[in-house]
DNA sequence: CAGTGATTCAAACGTACATTTCAAACAGGT
DNA sequence: ACCTGTTTGAAATGTACGTTTGAATCACTG
């Protein structure tokens, strides 16, 4: 039935995650994808069904291997009996993420680009994609994360996560531009492992910061409904 | 010869303003906008020009009152013989900022996620726009963290720099919908002045950060040069 | 109140998009 | 070699967009 014309949805992925990082997903048109990708206009509603299906599957190509890795990792640092600081935690997102590079060339940082691309695009879909495939995954993160906080109540951690999920997405969904200002002014010629590796220190400090009392802040007491709480953290965190 | 049908101008600005805060610059249809202002379709094109001008007028609106005050506070700072810390250089943003208020109901959280828009779609003009008006203020910004942090290399200032306007260009984004998550989950009504609030102690941490030497990283030797690093800082932090 | 320039209006233009259609080309099994 | 189901190809469909047009309407001046 199928055999050696296989490669025609490969094309259209190949193409289309390039395409789409580099443009983000509304601004790329599936006629400019199968140009590129040298097979014909239909083919992406006939393999794909649509332009939708076809933005998940590109990303489900990178996720359904990172998240099994991720969530191997986050158990190991639960199994432990002392609780793991802030720095740590983050640090297990290093490895799993640079492995992408061994599944395609670039893959970390096409990956994270598109991952960008689909919190700063309109992609609503991608959200509850992401969220129903992977939640229990974040679940994981988000409790590793509270444990190395003990300090911090939830809805700071809330905000700070969100914070610090912007800072992600927004330097990779401009990464190029970004690493090309630093090889030219600072003679650091930075890849992607080199920005999560910056990222790191700086994503720690943030989230682990005392809690400052503003003078005029209002808040009404903190009364949260557990459960509900984290959740929703973890809800909001996928795409 | 025109005196009582000037608001026809305001009323595109007006519902063009928040339907670009919503939607993004590319998902708002100018269709979208005219109806929402009870206007012509061809208003738009007569009185700004092009869709691309009249996103520049409705952010105009807002930058032509807040980068002169800001310019005033950098100045007031810059002034002091002492050096800044770096929460007291973030925190002259919030009168500003929160002073658009009294220019439009919401203004602050409307300008904001403006600002977030600017980034997040691909608007190439506006980091032009803004960057060619606005430049020397920001270029005292970045003097006062510069002098707030002189243990930071200026390379990880700028990358710091830059993670941190994605915290905040992503937050501002997505104001609403983690406000709404704020409220029903932690029964906190966190208004824009909460999240700005809550955004100083997490910059500031991130921003001052120890600088962690990182085993895989492998650095051509710091060899920038002078003038054009601040420059290049500032000028990508624009639009 | 006639005339003039500024504004509004309905309609159309040209372009680009995702998706559909259906015939042609292709494959593998018998 | 022939059928059968899968894949490709070129063309068309319908929709939405930004922009342009030219006549109609308005507001003011002399």
């Amino acid at each position: 039935m199928m055999s050696s014309k296989i490669n025609t949805q490969q094309k259209i992925l190949d193409a289309a995650q390039n395409l789409f990082a580099e443009s983000g997903f509304n601004d790329t048109s599936l006629r400019q994808i199968t140009t590129k990708a040298e097979v014909n206009l239909a083919s992406v509603n006939y393999h794909f069904g649509s332009k939708k299906e076809l933005i998940q599957a590109v990303l489900q190509r990178y996720l359904q291997i990172l998240m099994p890795r991720l969530d191997q990792e986050f158990d190991l640092l639960l199994a432990r009996t002392k609780p793991n600081n802030l720095p740590d935690v983050l640090a297990v997102f290093v490895k799993p993420l640079l492995e992408l590079n061994q599944v395609q060339r670039k893959g970390t940082r096409t990956f994270l680009q598109l991952l960008g691309r689909g919190y700063t695009d309109v992609q609503g879909h991608l959200r509850w994609f992401i969220n129903h495939h992977y939640g229990r995954t974040l679940d994981k993160l988000v409790l590793l994360v509270q444990q190395s906080c003990p300090h911090l109540p939830q809805s700071e951690l809330f905000w700070r996560l969100h914070f610090s999920l912007g800072s992600i997405v927004f330097t990779m969904a401009s990464n190029e531009a970004l690493a090309e200002i630093a090889l030219a002014d600072f003679d650091e010629a930075v890849d992607i492992e080199g920005v999560i590796c910056r990222l790191i220190p700086y994503l720690s400090a943030g989230i682990a910061a005392p809690v400052f009392n503003q003078v005029t802040q209002i808040t009404t007491p903190p009364n949260m409904n557990e459960g509900a709480a984290k959740r929703q953290i973890n809800a909001s965190l996928s795409v």
